[in-house]
DNA sequence: GTCTATATAAAGATAGAC
DNA sequence: GTCTATCTTTATATAGAC
């Protein structure tokens, strides 16, 4: 009787944490936090409600970690297009481009991590998530300024703008309806952007 | 026994319903939709969490209630402002400054009618004037493009992007810090508002 | 380790006394 | 009409069998 766990069996364990976190995040993505029970994680990832807790302590734990997961990964591609190649300007343009499609893509996700009602730990979470966006924004008008491609503004201003108003066409069920593509959404969500940051008009 | 209501028996009812409203929208205000619960609101009236239930069938109705009344003076006070005198620009200058002045000096409050964790039944209604912010915003912008003081652009993504900015900006507790004054802020809120909406620099 | 069954807690809603 | 006391529901979390 091993007082250590054989490798194999940490594998074992890390993976079915995994299934849960997946299953617990396609959950949360279609029906929001406020209808994600333990219960129905449960289901979703094949186990007994109760077996949940032989790898998170509580609900609030499990949940915080699903927002980890799928902010983080978002704020990671976020930040590799806003300090990749070109201008600040453009870099700005794609970075917006990138998080808004990624966002129309997956949008039930994307709702649940920027908008949707969620239970007060997660609600710090995103608090917290949200100015990790804003701060990347932020930095690259403060690179356009200083390259003097953009006036003097508050760039906090600008960034939090940004991330409200990608937000904002989420959440409206109304936002990419009969006549606008995704394409021309995106092709007037930059160019709002790009007035919004004060750079001139192409 | 009259099979009629007395006048004054009315109006006593509607009065005590009304203040019932008004220590509703102060409870969730102060602490937001999840933790105001029936019992709170009955203490902060004065009466038994009991008796709640003859003014409301239900918590949710009583919770649509705060809002849409809540919510309604909002609109209305915005309505009036994008309305009034002035070129469509000065209009939606007047208009972002009192919008956020409003929610700046009533911060709970606004943060409960913007963004904070609510019910379905509320989040509905937030979602209904969530979008009659924005068509009063892109009203006036529509305008403006008339009026040839803004260029081509798409009305409803301008609105958003100023609705998401303000609450984005009330969201975050460290929006309003230290070196930062509230005048200073609706500066910059307001130049931020112009460029997105494409006005020319002053 | 995972399941079933159950304990527990919190909050909304109701019944009946006054 | 209002209060007190209680019922009911719902979902988290736990205990003990296998």
């Amino acid at each position: 009787m091993p007082y250590r766990k054989t490798p194999s069996e940490i594998r074992r364990l890390e993976a079915a944490r995994e299934h849960l976190v997946a299953c617990a995040t396609s959950v949360v993505a279609e029906v929001g936090w406020a209808q994600t029970s333990v219960t129905a994680v449960a289901d979703s990832a094949g186990i007994a409600a109760g077996s949940v807790y032989q790898h998170f302590p509580s609900k609030a734990a499990l949940a915080v970690e699903v927002f980890r997961r799928a902010a983080g990964r978002e704020v990671e591609v976020l930040g590799e297009v806003l300090d990749g190649e070109g201008d600040p300007v453009e870099r700005l343009t794609r970075g917006i481009e990138v998080f808004a499609r990624r966002a129309l893509e997956n949008r039930g996700l994307a709702y649940a991590l920027l908008a949707a009602p969620a239970e007060a730990a997660v609600g710090a979470e995103r608090l917290e998530f949200r100015r990790r966006y804003r701060a990347l924004f932020a930095e690259v008008v403060r690179q356009g300024m200083a390259a003097g491609l953009l006036p003097a503004q508050n760039g906090e201003i600008t960034a939090a703008a940004l991330t409200g108003a990608i937000g904002e066409v989420l959440v409206d069920p109304l936002g990419t309806p009969s006549g606008h593509t995704t394409d021309e959404l995106l092709t007037d969500l930059t160019a709002m952007a790009l007035r919004c940051a004060g750079a001139p008009a192409v």
